[in-house]
DNA sequence: CAGTATTACGCGCCTCAGTGGCAGTTGGCA
DNA sequence: TGCCAACTGCCACTGAGGCGCGTAATACTG
């Protein structure tokens, strides 16, 4: 299952720590595919990775964010990506380009784990739901360190919120219809679902954003009629 | 506490109904704020208020739900208005004054339950996290009602999933600000820090909308220097 | 290579939200 | 008046999440 090696270099500590939650996340993601996230209880997955819950909950805070773990990565190569950005032009530009560089600057087998916490997602409420609070508080994140910095009054000027919100509204939607996408295509085609799919989605949603502003309703595309 | 009775004309059997309801809401609101969310315990709220905990849950499907079911029927309402809205020139215009009239259709009692959730809202990070995923979801029936009646494919055209999202955007925005102003105005001087402040923080929100896409670095409003 | 300070871990216990079965009650209606 | 259906209460149960404390491993110092 991918590489389970610790990333070299770090002390006796940090490499045992990595183990222990790189293990919960592995045997989290295989048990709920299994059996389904409602279905198997902490005990179990804490009995089967050899860790008492007490343990589990050092490292989590909650059943969904073993789950979810891959997009809280991602969230935070977001921040990071963003942090280490020029503020220079237009600002969802700057929002969209970190966004996409942090999902592209991700190993192979976060991929695999993305993948399975979505697919966990699509079918269990509570993992949707904890995964869009999750976002929803990486954009405030993201938003508030970008006040600080160009020190920005947000109670002033409402507009860098909303173009925090749109950036959210562009990946939810992304990520929405790529997910959708992946189930049509009869299994998975290689060069087909993975990340540049996905990428493609969320891009396409950055550029449908200021049109749709403007939007009335007789312009809005309709399907061509079913045969 | 406002009034208690119920609308007249509904036969008796849903008259106790309502009964059950509003009881539970008045007091789970003054429990609640009189010592704190979590301190409250369901068996408690459930003993206060003479009814069995099954029972509570035939009508609420958590906790958080009776703190905050003002905002349920707001988004009841919402969706209401916009169903009965003609779709005519700017979509987002016909989602603004949905959600606009949805808040002035509402009584007096309603205001202070809903001030009362924000409240509590404000210092309980889970009530915030509903309150956030209830709105979400609320956005996401009012879109695939729309998109339905506009026989729109989410698919192919992402613009109007972004509308929902901006309205949201505006929503939370506005209720926000709304909330962090009347932190300031020590205590609650009448005309201000009500609804119709509600409304024009709302409105500040959707104006800001448009200009926000293009929003560059130096075009951000600094607060004035602190003296 | 001692000894000591940190830091992580496991165990057992607890609280409480939320569920399900089943029996009792009450309103609607003929 | 009596039946049916909806509603409610009681009770036992599960599972998430938290906490104190004793233990064991690692890191640091001389």
């Amino acid at each position: 299952m991918t590489t389970d090696t610790p990333p070299a270099g770090l002390p006796l500590r940090e490499r045992k720590k990595w183990r222990t939650r790189h293990t919960l996340v592995g045997t989290a993601l295989r048990l709920f595919r299994q059996h389904g996230f409602a279905e198997v209880t902490l005990d179990r997955l804490c009995a089967e990775a050899e860790v008492s819950k007490r343990t589990f909950f050092r490292y989590f805070a909650s059943k969904e964010d073993v789950a979810l773990h891959a997009e809280a990565e991602l969230q935070e190569a977001f921040a990071r990506r963003l942090a280490a950005a020029a503020a220079e032009g237009p600002l969802l530009g700057v929002l969209r380009a970190s966004l996409i560089a942090a999902i592209e600057e991700q190993s192979s087998s976060w991929e695999e784990r993305f993948i399975a916490g979505r697919y966990l997602a699509a079918r269990t409420p509570g993992l949707r739901d904890h995964s869009t609070l999750s976002w929803y508080a990486a954009q405030s994140r993201v938003v508030e360190a970008l006040e600080e910095r160009l020190g920005a009054d947000g109670r002033e000027d409402v507009r860098l919120r909303m173009l925090g919100e749109f950036a959210l509204a562009a990946w939810r939607c992304g990520v929405r219809n790529w997910v959708a996408s992946r189930g049509h295509g009869h299994g998975n085609r290689p060069g087909h679902g993975g990340r540049p799919e996905l990428v493609r989605r969320i891009e396409e949603a950055f550029d449908a954003l200021p049109a749709a502003v403007a939007l009335t309703a007789d312009t809005v595309h309709r399907p061509p009629p079913a045969l």
